[in-house]
DNA sequence: TCTTGAAGCTCTAGTCGCTAGAGGTATTAT
DNA sequence: ATAATACCTCTAGCGACTAGAGCTTCAAGA
């Protein structure tokens, strides 16, 4: 039996996270001892290394409760998780094409000022007030 | 004079936003009706067309907070400006290389399983739970 | 001028995925 | 036995908004 200390050591996710996973109901209740510390069994360490690198992959807490979900039914079809791991790759494509939109702008900005001059005629200053130089379509929905 | 309403729509920054904008202190508190309605000056849509503008290339509010603040001294230099351009720059650059490296991982996972199987056997679910097999370090700052 | 409906106001709380701190208790090593 | 460390719960905070309640004001048509 582990404490959450020692799981968190092996598995790198740090013990207030760990709680906040339990508490979403990410990952079971361990037992306690009867001081009301967790003791976890070593089956925890994989469930933890599993959200921890669903995570890492950019999976939403959602959908990894909905993998778990999964892997708790070995005999259904695995269709869903491939599909699920499917729009996450299609979501992380969309995020760099929209990253690499905004890297051509950043580059033309930078690029047009030596930063000799002064505020008043800034070529950065003045491409952020004017959108309307911009060669690309830089969308605002850039977040994860 | 503009009402909030007309300065959202022209330029096509929530209602709320702008409100939230102003408390934080990020546009100018506009003068009011009489009966206690916001009315900005014309000026008011270029700087919130800047503001929304260095969001869409994802500065943070922080970040433009300092250049609406350099924008404030027109003598000053702009090598400041240029240097806060070039570090967002790096930024982008970070993350655009941090997301193909999940592109990465994710092609090998999904690429691996053609969905057939069950779940017991899903080279997905066997993945998400091995991160030894990952030819990349796919690491968790991915974040915005 | 009156009325009505849209648009405005403030304030609070919620989103996501943690992270930090306060104030107290349990365990472990010496 | 004592002291250091780890653990517990609970609350609040981050960034950048967004949603809703409950109220007031404005503008256009009759």
């Amino acid at each position: 039996m582990l404490s959450i200390g020692s799981l968190s050591k092996q598995t790198d996710v740090k013990v207030p996270t760990i709680r906040y996973y339990e508490q979403i109901g990410l990952i079971d209740p361990p037992e306690r001892t009867e001081g009301n510390q967790r003791r976890y069994p070593k089956e925890a360490l994989e469930r933890l290394a599993f959200v921890k690198h669903a995570r890492e992959l950019g999976f939403s807490i959602e959908t990894i409760q909905a993998l778990i979900e999964l892997n708790n039914h070995p005999d259904r079809s695995c269709t869903e998780a491939t599909t699920i791991a499917q729009e996450q790759l299609n979501n992380v494509r969309a995020r760099i094409a929209s990253l690499l939109r905004l890297e051509t702008e950043l580059v033309r900005i930078t690029e047009g000022c030596n930063g000799a001059g002064t505020v008043s005629d800034c070529y950065v200053l003045a491409s952020l007030a004017d959108h309307s130089n911009c060669k690309t379509q830089h969308l605002e929905k850039t977040s994860f």
